[in-house]
DNA sequence: TTGGCGATGCTG
DNA sequence: AGCATCGCCAAT
């Protein structure tokens, strides 16, 4: 009974990652991210918001080609890019595309499962602790010692798909998948390739350039 | 409720 | 100099 509903959650293969990121980020909405700590405890948290950045486009940091800091970008799917900014966040990439062809899904929120061990939160403060790209690294300690590292299970970082139910509701419009145009950015503000979870309150706030006008 | 700005340091 | 951010504080 209720075997189709129980089935153990299945991890995210680099081969599932090796697709244009603007495909990529919005089939990440409603995955989970995996992250494992020295000490052997475990955070979860649902992805409820990405960005994509792809060939030629001018807000992607490998839009003058590969460099120091980008080179990972170039990678095979499935590569972390972890890169720090404003002197004091990082930021959480995931590597897709094929080799040699920059591509990246920035991960700009998370919806956690638990609170961090020893901290007692309501729901909503555990929905703002991971909404936005600087305060999810954060909350899960990823920094750029996580730069160039592979997501596969059993790692610091590993991802895995939708459950089913969560895939159900979708398909019952229970929930849906918002396309925007970019958080944050001086170029490239016109390409709609944000993605978010409707009705989520672990989105980060912060509203596109391009809803201003 | 919204908007401007400072903190802070790496990158090209 | 500019930046794929965030939280504070002032103005509304």
């Amino acid at each position: 009974m209720g075997e189709s509903l129980t089935t153990k959650a299945e991890v995210i293969e680099s081969e599932w990652l090796g697709r244009p990121a603007p495909d990529v980020a919005p089939d990440l909405i409603g995955c989970t991210l995996v992250r494992t700590f020295p000490d052997g405890i475990q955070m979860r948290g649902l992805i409820v918001e990405t960005e994509a950045y792809a060939p030629g486009d001018p807000a992607f940091h490998a839009y003058r080609g590969r460099s120091d800091r980008n080179w990972v970008v170039f990678e095979a799917p499935g590569h972390v890019y972890v890169y720090f900014i404003y002197g004091m966040y990082h930021c959480f990439n995931i590597v897709t595309d094929v080799l040699g062809t920059p591509s990246a899904v920035l991960v700009r929120a998370l919806q956690l499962e638990a609170a961090p061990h020893g901290l007692t939160l309501s729901a909503k403060q555990l929905d703002r602790l991971a909404a936005g790209p600087g305060k999810l690294c954060r909350v899960l300690q990823i920094d750029r010692s996580h730069n160039a590292q592979r997501l596969e299970q059993n790692a610091t970082l590993w991802l895995e798909h939708r459950s089913q139910v969560w895939q159900q509701n979708l398909d019952a419009q229970q929930h849906k998948i918002i396309q925007t145009t970019r958080i944050g950015l001086t170029k490239g503000m016109d390409i709609p390739w944000r993605w978010y979870l409707s009705n989520c309150s672990a989105v980060s706030k912060k509203l596109p350039q391009s809803s201003l006008a």
